[in-house]
RNA sequence: CGGGGUGUAGCGCAGCUGGUAGCGCACCGCGUUUGGGACGCGGGGGUCGGCGGUUCGAAUCCGCCCACCCCGACCA
């Protein structure tokens, strides 16, 4: 797969991205414009990606569920700001068993309405609350340009659906898993994001308000990466969620929901990625350590093959994902650039050399050629390789802060915040006007990505129009 | 939907002054190799996007259609 040089990242950086999406064999374009097959490799990450979120999920209280892929129209059509941000790209299904439906059947792009129609069964009594339900499936929005995970016909993900009693509990859900998908972001994948509000434009259809973990990327461009809505009462209404509080008085309930998709994918492609290839984080690296065993005569390649099987037992007997690259079609040089291509954190070479001096090389795949290269002894070496990949895994997390920290500016008039965000993030104060807001897009293409949390009101001026500002937000060029 | 482009082997391409298809990589076999993308020999694989027209003869010329890619509008 990998027979050749990638297209350096500063000559085409989406040709880079794909490049590097095909070549590891993270996924495949699929005969249908606009899907794509993810590859038993890329599957694998994602399934990491899976379980570091699902028992971060479960910690926090919430149960899996599977609800229907299909949604009567109808129900779309029941919250407004929903069916008017979803409808132009829905997939409708409008036969079945050859006879035309009664109702065209969509299939979901998201699952609020039809969890919604089942909330509104289930839910009776303040008894019944809080509901916190999250899904493992797959949806489908017909984008018009669509990129490998970053934009997909059909794209995998979670979506988590709670209601709640009141407002404050129902808000403090939302934050809270905001929370915890920046909390993954930075400790699993080593892709240091921004959480924050979304402004009122860029916010999820029918939600009273959005917040989002926003990644930059190495051409500076923000990726959203997860969101997390605070719905209010609109579904509920919309929906008929009702349940008699201690008081036997009628209420709506309060929802939320949350999701992350395999875009995510994409973002730890483009946070972390080189020349070489791919560079995956060692905490969800589908193999963390790759042995490649090199020999010449036949006496050598008994011996090596013994030392590789005990340190591979070894490593695997330590909890570390390890794998063998026994190919003998190709040179261990070709072994080399294929494994980088794939982003595996660690290589272990074994040699003849090796077997002699009971050693073994090491190469990190973050530091590449000689700085990243070590000859330690085959004793103790799984805990070696364990702290290697700890520094490893750390080291990632370092470099894309350093990199994001290098490229957000604070831009002293609405000049110069046209001239940074061509490379780079601004932020700024804004009036949050969506005329402002607007206004940067036309000018720069730069939209809005999140205002963060912790900052301390108050003072400001905006950085187009120069009114009072509350509150300073990001702007930046996004996928 | 507007502007531009491309369709020839799995991938990348050549052939386009009409004469019945070729190169590199990949793939299969054998042998020699193996510490940074090995080499030799042999081999398999193509309705030339589709339909129609011109012609003795079309990958090649003409017409229509289709698909995909890029730019824009739109977007998790």
């Amino acid at each position: 797969m990998s027979d050749e040089k990638l297209t350096p990242r500063n000559v085409d950086f989406s040709e880079w991205y794909n490049q590097i999406v095909l070549r590891a064999e993270m996924a495949d374009y699929a005969p249908v414009r606009g899907c794509m097959v993810v590859r038993p490799y890329g599957w694998a990450l994602w399934e990491n990606i899976q379980q570091a979120l699902d028992k971060r999920f479960k910690d926090t209280g919430h149960v899996n569920a599977a609800f229907p892929l299909f949604i009567p129209m109808s129900f779309l059509e029941k919250e407004k700001e929903h069916v008017e941000g979803f409808s132009p790209e829905l997939a409708v299904v409008t036969i079945g068993g050859g006879e035309k439906l009664e109702e065209p059947l969509v299939v979901r792009p998201t699952s609020e309405t039809i969890i919604g129609y089942m909330y509104s069964k289930w839910i009776k009594s303040y008894r019944d609350l809080p509901v916190l339900i999250n899904q493992w499936g797959n949806v489908v929005r017909w984008e018009l340009r669509t990129r490998l995970f970053l934009r997909t016909l059909e794209f995998y993900w979670q979506e988590g659906h709670t209601a709640h009693a009141t407002e404050q509990e129902a808000r403090e859900e939302t934050m809270r898993m905001l929370q915890v998908y920046a909390e993954f972001a930075v400790n699993e994948a080593a892709v240091p994001v921004i959480s924050g509000v979304k402004s009122q434009t860029e916010k999820f259809a029918g939600a009273n308000m959005s917040t989002a973990i926003e990644a930059m990327m190495q051409d500076t461009r923000a990726l959203q990466s997860g969101t997390s809505h605070f719905l209010a009462q609109n579904f509920a209404k919309a929906f008929d969620i009702q349940f008699l509080d201690e008081n036997n008085t009628l209420q709506y309930a309060w929802t939320t929901s949350w999701g992350l998709s395999t875009r995510f994918i994409g973002a730890i492609i483009m946070t972390h990625g080189d020349d070489q290839g791919l560079i995956l984080p060692p905490r969800l690296a589908p193999i963390q350590a790759v042995i490649v065993p090199i020999f010449k005569s036949d006496s050598e390649t008994a011996a090596v093959l013994e030392t590789v099987t005990r340190v591979q037992a070894e490593l695997k007997a330590a909890g570390i994902r390890v794998k063998v690259d026994d190919r003998t079609e190709v040179t261990p040089g070709f072994k080399f650039n294929d494994w980088e291509m794939r982003g595996v954190p660690l290589r272990i070479e074994i040699g003849p050399k090796d077997v002699e001096k009971g050693s073994v090389a090491l190469a990190r795949r973050d530091r590449p050629g000689r700085e990243g290269k070590s000859f330690v002894p085959q004793a103790g070496l799984a805990a070696v390789v364990a702290d290697l990949l700890t520094d490893i895994q750390k080291s990632l997390l370092e470099r894309a802060i350093a990199f994001r920290d290098s490229h957000i500016f604070d831009p002293k008039d609405y000049t110069e915040l046209t001239e940074v965000v061509q490379n780079g993030w601004a932020y700024s104060y804004w009036c949050e006007s969506a005329e402002c807001e607007a206004k940067v897009k036309e000018d720069t293409k730069a939209t809005t990505r999140c205002m963060p949390l912790d900052q301390s009101l108050g003072k400001g001026k905006c950085i187009v129009c120069g009114k009072e500002a509350k509150r300073k937000v990001y702007f930046a060029k996004a996928y």
